[in-house]
DNA sequence: CCCATGTGTAATATAACTGTAATATTGGAA
DNA sequence: TTCCAATATTACAGTTATATTACACATGGG
């Protein structure tokens, strides 16, 4: 069951940046760029889990958070200006779950929401790991498993590995996994892919006939499975 | 709910003893008179506690209670026979939680019995003790032993030791360290826990190639297990 | 009050990862 | 086949992350 977030953030380019993010993780997204609408949308939407900037034109957030808490215990978490100090204190008495100062990678936010949504056990339902013919890429343990031995494997080429063989078969385009893995605000070469995956081919090759790492001509790679194989996930 | 007692004792009249004790006080008992069976009957019945004689036909109680620690946080308790000398370091290495020597008051046994059911209580009890090949850290009396010697450990890198080894293979952030072990209202550098996991080492070096604390470039470190091992804890 | 010890920070050194650009190779269409 | 465009490969250097070291402050016992 997908899980609705309520974002309030009156920054325009900030409160989009974590829509797309969201809602490429699977996420339902209410937004609200200021207090007073973050309540009315807080009631109409009633949300999973919200995301909440301290400074907001309106009500503050310390304001809607305690708003929040009268009648909800809604995981909260709370975005801090650059450089404002957050007390934490504070923060716990009002009833936030976490916090995040700015400016935060997205990485980071989304592993908060995911722990936070852990602790409460809304489970977001994203696999962790990946198990094929000969190969287990485990995102917890950061590891890829490879003919029964462990491999270092550098972060990016990982995560291009571990998105990929998420959705076996399906061809992503260079710039989609850019944007996938890479992050929506990349810009960089498109050239960039072909030498991770080469690297990635590196220390894959030869360990299996099940499946293979393959260029799409003109279009761009896919984790090719073989027909009778299936993907299991934990 | 009734709780499971494994009583491992080749002498019969001792573990009959044993038994009818145990039963009077609302224990479901099995029993294994030698070092085979009980691990069979471990597996087959699932404990919440485990007494162990250390003299036994077969394996012998130390290989039992090691076979039974890695996959299991059971709680042990040793027999040991009359007059025989119970070395208590091996016995924290094994992963013993407590000892008892014969020849012994049945009143005595149940005391202890409660005492470690307390302690470890099967609803709340989370594992004070881990350990692995070469390592124990126990944070009842807030010490380690490395490689059979008790080492001074202040109690910062102690516990984020314990924190980390308490998930094996699971990767932390620098950022989840300092609030798992420091706390949520910690305001400090994340470079803080480098030192520290840089004095672990140091203490840690050269002890055993089943474990080592891993850093894992770009996202942070793990208490690396090797695969055979499993995670013991008490 | 001083000492020994623990803890955090900052500076520096080292190591690992990443992206780019230059070059070689391959695939596909005419 | 021949050529062009796309992809593979290679090497390198910049960047970032981590390790190491040294030091300063705090703490608590003697």
């Amino acid at each position: 069951m997908p899980r609705k977030v309520l974002i309030v953030e009156d920054d325009q380019n900030i409160a989009e940046l974590l829509r797309m993010y969201l809602e490429k993780e699977g996420f339902i997204t209410r937004m609200a760029p200021d207090g007073n609408i973050a309540l009315t949308e807080f009631s109409k939407s009633q949300p999973d889990l919200v995301l909440l900037d301290l400074m907001l034109p309106g009500r503050d957030g310390w304001e809607v958070c305690s708003e929040i808490r009268k009648n909800s215990t809604v995981p909260i978490i709370m975005i801090t200006a650059k450089g404002e100090t957050f007390d934490k204190v504070q923060g716990l008495e009002m009833g936030a779950d976490d916090y995040i100062a700015k400016p935060f990678e997205m990485k980071e936010v989304m592993a908060r929401i995911h722990a936070v949504m852990r602790r409460y056990g809304h489970s977001t339902g994203a696999a962790r790991r990946l198990t094929y013919d000969k190969l287990v890429i485990d995102m917890e343990s950061f590891e890829l498993v490879v003919d029964g031995k462990r491999t270092d494997v550098p972060p990016k080429e990982l995560e291009l590995l571990f998105h990929l063989a998420s959705s076996p078969n399906r061809v992503f385009t260079r710039n989609q996994l850019l944007d996938d893995v890479w992050g929506f605000d990349y810009f960089g070469d498109s050239r960039t892919v072909d030498v991770h995956i080469k690297r990635l081919r590196e220390k894959l090759e030869g360990v299996s006939t099940r499946w293979t790492l393959k260029t799409v001509w003109g279009v761009g790679y896919k984790f090719e499975l073989g027909e009778s194989d299936e993907k299991s996930a934990i």
